[in-house]
DNA sequence: CCCGGGGCGCGACATTTCGTCGCAGCCGCC
DNA sequence: GGCGGCTGCGACGAAATGTCGCGCCCCGGG
């Protein structure tokens, strides 16, 4: 369905949402890319066989378990020099890190805009991209600052919720209505 | 000052904090590390000549604009295999990631125990999480850590409670009461 | 000297979140 | 199949938080 004009970067887009999917993927259609959009890991995988897509954006979290980090690899193996941006809206330090370390090119928070994005893939995966510090640097509010430390010690669990939540002395209940609330910005 | 035990693995720590820098000193250095403590970037690198350190921890924000970020690369062209992990009080995503792409092992948000850190070192720079030792050590609990966060930015507001609490994005009534009671308790 | 601005401590009360219990569905294992 | 562990989620009282509002200080400027 997307026209592939030769000068036109091939992109392969992995979201659930039919909404957000679909939206993104005009966005990044009208911004120059050749767009594929998988809703799947599997659909994400055939995708990419079949169109080298030297762009890769998806959401971290997808259907059932699925998590968008075990992605990376597979499509680094497909196509090596893909630049994959990875979303997510449950954004935090420790998943980044993994996202990163995994090969990802870089890793926004979700409500993301369709420009963010492709200002994200000029980050090259082995370089010194930032411009650092345009103002003054605030601590960060208790409840991100709990958000991050629970999303740390969770990725320590290898995401056993039930461990974390003993490891943190705290209630599996409690843990999973945390996890399930959204991005707390500042 | 630090007796180098043949075993001891050798440490790197910047901070140009006396009391953190101390006190995270002995701590790693009870932990079985042989601690170099450097309250600068450029005494950093000395020290890092000197000793070649198999392991670095420091701070982000370091005395005057020296971003800590710029000293990962010159440590690593030192001691190559050197694992880095990086601290702030001030942490982000975007850091994060860019710490990360830099060559650092791991990226923590600054209340943080030594435990973490060692932990952290067990985040090889290319892998996947970690198994987390089956042990003891477990995390700081979410109440001591959101206590020692609001401590940190209290002082730094000079005890002035409202200031600290605009700046958590907390409100007054909430950070007195929460004050308040741990005083009276421990 | 008196006023306005800010910070501090605290009572009161509506909301929200947490701590618990409980249940059902899903594996993986022996 | 039976057992144990993990997960998602409803329910409901208990506890913490968000909000308003007051009175009291201290301080610098009219």
């Amino acid at each position: 369905m997307p026209h592939q004009k030769a000068s036109e970067p091939s992109l392969l887009l992995v979201d659930d949402d039919d909404v957000f999917g679909s939206v993104m993927a005009r966005a990044l259609g009208r911004r120059g890319y050749a767009v594929h959009w998988a809703q799947t890991g599997t659909q994400a995988l055939q995708l990419a066989r079949q169109h080298r897509p030297s762009h890769a954006v998806f959401d971290l979290r997808l259907l059932e378990g699925e998590s968008g980090l075990n992605l990376i690899g597979p499509l680094r193996d497909i196509e090596p020099g893909i630049r994959i941006v990875v979303l997510t809206g449950y954004a935090s330090i420790a998943t980044a890190i993994d996202a990163i370390k995994l090969g990802a090119a870089y890793y926004l928070p979700k409500p993301v805009d369709a420009d963010a994005i492709v200002r994200a893939f000029g980050h090259a995966p082995g370089e010194a991209p930032a411009p650092q510090a345009p103002g003054e640097p605030e601590p960060l509010s208790v409840r991100r600052l709990e958000w991050e430390h629970i999303q740390r010690v969770l990725t320590e669990h290898g995401g056993n919720i039930s461990a974390a939540a003993r490891s943190l002395n705290m209630h599996r209940r409690t843990l999973q209505r945390k996890l399930g609330k959204r991005a707390i910005n500042r």
